[in-house]
DNA sequence: TCTATACA
């Protein structure tokens, strides 16, 4: 049987709308009578349970679908509480659609009222008040409360009885939906692994309160699932060595080993084996059918492409764009890819020629008069290409596109340009390519030897090395000789050969081999003396650094620059941090470089990673210069704010600065690697100069990122046709 | 150890 695919993890759906709230009408109902099969439903009142069947007494929670003309179904799903949901109903009553009723509000209310409770708050706000004993304001927000809730009402208090949390139950709601009494009844531990944030502990606790025996093999299966999710969320695995998932089931439930190597081998349809490099490595089912989704979109794609025909291949003076701009035939030949695949790639570092490309292929697409669609992972990659002076085709991120566009929309394009393509994670990339609509094509736009994405999988990566994607590799046809000591020293950082640096000013890239305990103060000396008298000035220069903790960590070389600059002005605004050492307060003033850590382009007009300065106050606001334009911030927007002087590493990643500070430093070492090190060091246009020890930047630069174990070149490679 | 997006 063909399963459906189901993005279990998926948080980039587009919300429901109200009107399509799915059908998620529960009842609870209660044995009265075992021997005369006579109960009560809340719904209903006086019910019948179906004669020929024997009941427990307590309560059932059951789709209300099934109690039919006041008799429960014979096939009715009934999942058993035994005890009424008293604490769900509790919870759901202090909950916020009820302004005005806290816990002991509603503890008061439950206690009197019990399963009757539900009964009763449906009547008028009199009667609530009498039968309650409570004031007319208390009754009249409860009549109001229920008047907001809908059918959702009883499947919420039976998920909060069973102690879910929100995020949980959501996903409940959006995943599974009515299908969850099912589960709840056959085999309530297998939400394990496919809930976020979901314990072994929590749904172990749900087993007991629905008095559910587990069985070894479905507690092994369960943790199995959750280990498997657990690299996924922590380390962007998509699949992992079957012995080392086997050691963590095994610390979580002791089991003997092989015992629970034999239980999950035999659940076949539970998990996929594979081997790599000898190694036999564990896929979730999940997992796989994502893999295989992304394989079927990308079919699809390349199937129903319909501009490969009557292809057009432009030639250099058609192409150019700018006067003074004369495009390479390595972009030529791009352009005329992007333009006749379905799918295809273009990767290449800094400097390699992909803005001037981009610039290239989209007067390519205007010529062909197509629709073009330009997205970005990130907010601030998407503003970017603005800047390129491509503004008016309203570039913004993959999440709003996929948020503002039901999938295969009217809002269709021909063509799709995403940038910093290497961002993109796996389900981000299943839900973009799901919504490319048929005869569309796509073009992928990134560098690959940049930081791997936050959530898991590395699809770009694996999508160039299927070798099942076109992809065009730009390298800026630089000679040796031309090329700055910045892009020489980053060619040889990312084939892991330690490059020549030394402390001569002169040069572009600058390593200052300091001890510990005196790289703060060779950061501040750079910043404020050596870089300015060389002619960058400060609003140039970007500290980057691998960590926030530390001498040379983010919260350190702010506050010291702070100090020297802005302090003891009067604070302009406060903000609280948590930091390791719990949470301090972080003062700001009048001067200080700040960093946007939100997108609030509706409100602000800003992005997540907008560089700014704090201004003054005026009045309740707080006045800053993004871009030299002033922006008011209330003190709540505030709160999004940070001290810039000093940024990380991963934040930089798609901007560029004149001059940039890298710290690397052997208390980051843990930090510091390869993919690190390339990436602040591709920041710097005009001059980069590294503080920290040299062994500490050589050990980093021999260490290879983690590793990330995904099995979708496999999937790619049997799955995608030649043409 | 760091990091994106989005919604409620």
């Amino acid at each position: 049987m063909k399963k459906k695919y189901n993005p279990k993890f998926n948080f980039y759906k587009k919300p429901s709308k109200k009107e399509d709230v799915p059908d998620l009408k529960i009842d609870f109902v209660g044995v009265i009578d075992k021997e005369k099969n006579l109960g009560q439903s809340v719904l209903y009142g006086k019910i019948d349970f179906p004669k020929n069947k024997k009941f427990k007494s307590g309560w059932y929670a059951v789709d209300a679908k099934q109690v039919i003309k006041k008799v429960v179904t014979q096939d009715a799903n009934l999942l058993y509480l035994g005890n009424a949901p008293l604490k769900g109903l509790k919870l759901f009553l202090s909950g916020w659609h009820f302004r005005g009723v806290g816990e002991v509000l509603a503890d008061k209310i439950v206690n009197r009222g019990n399963m009757n409770t539900l009964r009763t708050i449906k009547g008028s706000s009199s009667h609530i008040q009498e039968k309650f004993d409570i004031t007319e304001d208390q009754a009249k927000s409860i009549n109001n409360g229920w008047a907001k809730t809908n059918d959702l009402a009883h499947y919420d208090i039976l998920l909060n009885e069973l102690g879910f949390t929100n995020v949980q139950k959501k996903h409940l709601r959006e995943d599974y939906g009515l299908s969850i009494l099912h589960k709840l009844i056959t085999n309530p531990i297998s939400l394990l692994g496919t809930i976020p944030y979901l314990s072994l502990d929590e749904i172990k606790k749900v087993c007991k309160r629905l008095d559910f025996k587990i069985s070894d093999e479905q507690i092994i299966i369960a943790a199995t699932n959750h280990v498997i999710k657990k690299k996924e969320t922590t380390n962007g695995h998509t699949c992992y060595p079957f012995d080392r998932v086997l050691d963590e089931v095994i610390k979580l439930e002791e089991f003997e080993k092989d015992f629970v190597s034999e239980v999950i081998k035999k659940s076949n349809s539970e998990f996929k084996f594979t081997k790599k490099n000898d190694k036999e490595i564990i896929q979730s089912e999940a997992s796989e059918l994502r893999d295989k989704k992304i394989t079927q979109e990308i079919n699809r794609i390349i199937s129903k492409f319909e501009r490969g025909e009557n292809k057009k291949s432009f030639t250099k003076s058609e192409l150019k764009t700018q006067k003074t701009v004369d495009l390479s035939d390595e972009q030529i030949e791009a352009v005329n890819t992007a333009v006749s695949s379905p799918i295809s790639i273009i990767t290449g570092g800094p400097g390699a020629g992909k803005t001037t490309m981009v610039k290239a292929l989209v007067s390519a697409v205007s010529d062909l008069k197509l629709k073009l669609k330009l997205t970005a992972p990130t907010g601030k990659a998407a503003t970017r290409i603005s800047t390129e002076g491509l503004k008016k085709y309203n570039p913004g991120t993959i999440h709003s596109y996929l948020g503002a566009n039901e999938p295969k929309s009217e809002d269709k394009f021909d063509i799709m340009i995403v940038d910093e393509s290497s961002m993109i994670d796996i389900d981000l990339m299943s839900s973009l390519l799901n919504s490319i609509p048929d005869k569309a094509s796509v073009v992928f736009i990134g560098d690959a030897d940049q930081l791997p994405p936050v959530g898991p999988g590395q699809v770009f990566k694996d999508l160039i090395r299927s070798n099942k994607i076109k992809v065009s590799k730009l390298t800026g046809n630089y000679r040796q000789a031309s090329m700055s000591g910045i892009a020489k020293a980053a060619r040889e950082i990312v084939r892991g050969k330690i490059p020549t640096l030394d402390n001569d000013f002169r040069n572009d890239i600058v390593l200052n081999d300091v001890p510990r305990g005196r790289q703060a103060d060779k950061v501040l000396e750079l910043y404020f003396d050596t870089l300015p008298k060389s002619g960058i000035k400060q609003d140039d220069i970007q500290i980057l650094t691998p960590q926030r903790e530390g001498e040379v960590g983010l919260y350190n070389l702010n506050r010291l620059i702070q100090q020297r600059t802005t302090a003891g002005r009067n604070p302009v605004f406060t903000n609280k941090i948590k930091g390791k050492g719990g949470e301090f307060e972080m003062n700001f003033y009048s001067g200080d470089k700040v960093i946007m850590r939100k997108n609030k382009v509706k409100e602000l007009g800003l992005v997540n990673g907008d560089i700014g300065r704090v201004l003054r106050k005026s009045g309740n606001l707080i006045v800053t210069e993004f871009n030299s334009k002033e922006i008011d911030f209330s003190t709540k927007d505030a709160f999004d704010l940070q001290l810039a002087y000093a940024i990380t590493i991963h934040l930089s990643q798609g901007s560029d600065y004149k001059g940039v500070i890298i710290t690397c430093s052997s208390e980051h070492k843990f930090m510091l690697r390869r993919n690190l090190i390339y990436t602040a060091l591709t920041r710097a246009k005009d001059k980069a100069l590294l503080v920290g020890e040299e062994s500490s930047l050589n050990e980093g630069i021999q260490k290879l990122p983690d590793l990330r174990y995904t099995n979708l070149i496999e999937t790619l490679q049997t799955e995608i046709k030649d043409d």
